[in-house]
DNA sequence: GCGCTTCTCACCCATTCGGGCGATGGCGCG
DNA sequence: CGCGCCATCGCCCGAATGGGTGAGAAGCGC
């Protein structure tokens, strides 16, 4: 978040730079030659619209890829990692039958884990134990 | 979202006429005269530099703060208000019996409107509805 | 070794869920 | 007015799910 602000802002600032030479540069070579005055200003108000339109979005896109668990809430209700993976496998829609296959256990064992992993987060239901997990941010 | 957008890019566009109009007349009034021709670049830029940043990130910006159903694909796959209501009542994590007495409906109707939205979201489970619909963009 | 946790699996039983079937009433549309 | 769609509800039945209990094997820390 922050790195990727930083990065995106130094970029604009050095491309800004650049920029900055470029046009003093092509200003007294063509553009003062070959186009009026009020369209050299429309070029740089547009480029720099333009930049400042990607400066925008990058600075206020990045939570689309990310995400983390809550590692803490993790620890907090001391889930295991089968009742983890088990929770994923819920998530993904799988019956008990396919996360036996999945996990390479009994569908008893899947039960078992599903089961202690209610207990934890005081649930009765796989559907209410989606809504209580993506509350505490242990799956997307 | 498309509103949003259109509203977004309409008022910028509002703005650079009102600007283009405002820096023609105080070009020839103030700023020929009063700042040499490299700072009224400088200052066109930054204007217009600062405008884009402010577009790209309203025009972004909004999975921040909220939510809104996929509606295009509710209409594509013909569904109802009440399985939409439905829908919502399985990601809380209800039963069946739960959902009937939210919706003031009995059991059954709400097993007949959960038969027919999976049906169309091409699922056998709740859990698979809710990955699917979240997929979809139905439910956040 | 001993206690602890984790993972594994089993059995029984009640509830829930899903599929399939049919049925009624309301509502808009041609 | 028939037709289609939606919402409502019922019944039957098989599958899935959840609760409870027990228990064996592997690993870890003391």
């Amino acid at each position: 978040m922050t790195r990727a602000m930083l990065s995106t802002v130094i970029v604009w600032a050095l491309v800004l730079a650049a920029a900055a030479f470029a046009l003093q540069w092509l200003e007294f070579q063509y553009l003062a030659m070959a186009f009026s005055r009020e369209i050299y200003i429309a070029i740089i108000a547009v480029a720099f619209a333009g930049g400042g339109v990607w400066v925008g979005w990058r600075l206020s896109s990045r939570p689309r890829s990310g995400f983390q668990r809550n590692d803490a809430a993790i620890a907090a209700l001391g889930l295991t990692r089968q009742e983890l993976r088990a929770l994923d496998l819920v998530a993904d829609g799988q019956s008990n039958k396919e996360m036996a296959r999945t996990l390479g256990v009994a569908p008893n064992t899947v039960k078992t884990h599903l089961a202690n992993l209610f207990a934890k987060l005081e649930v009765g239901r796989r559907t209410q134990a989606l809504a209580k997990a993506r509350e505490l941010a242990l799956i997307p």
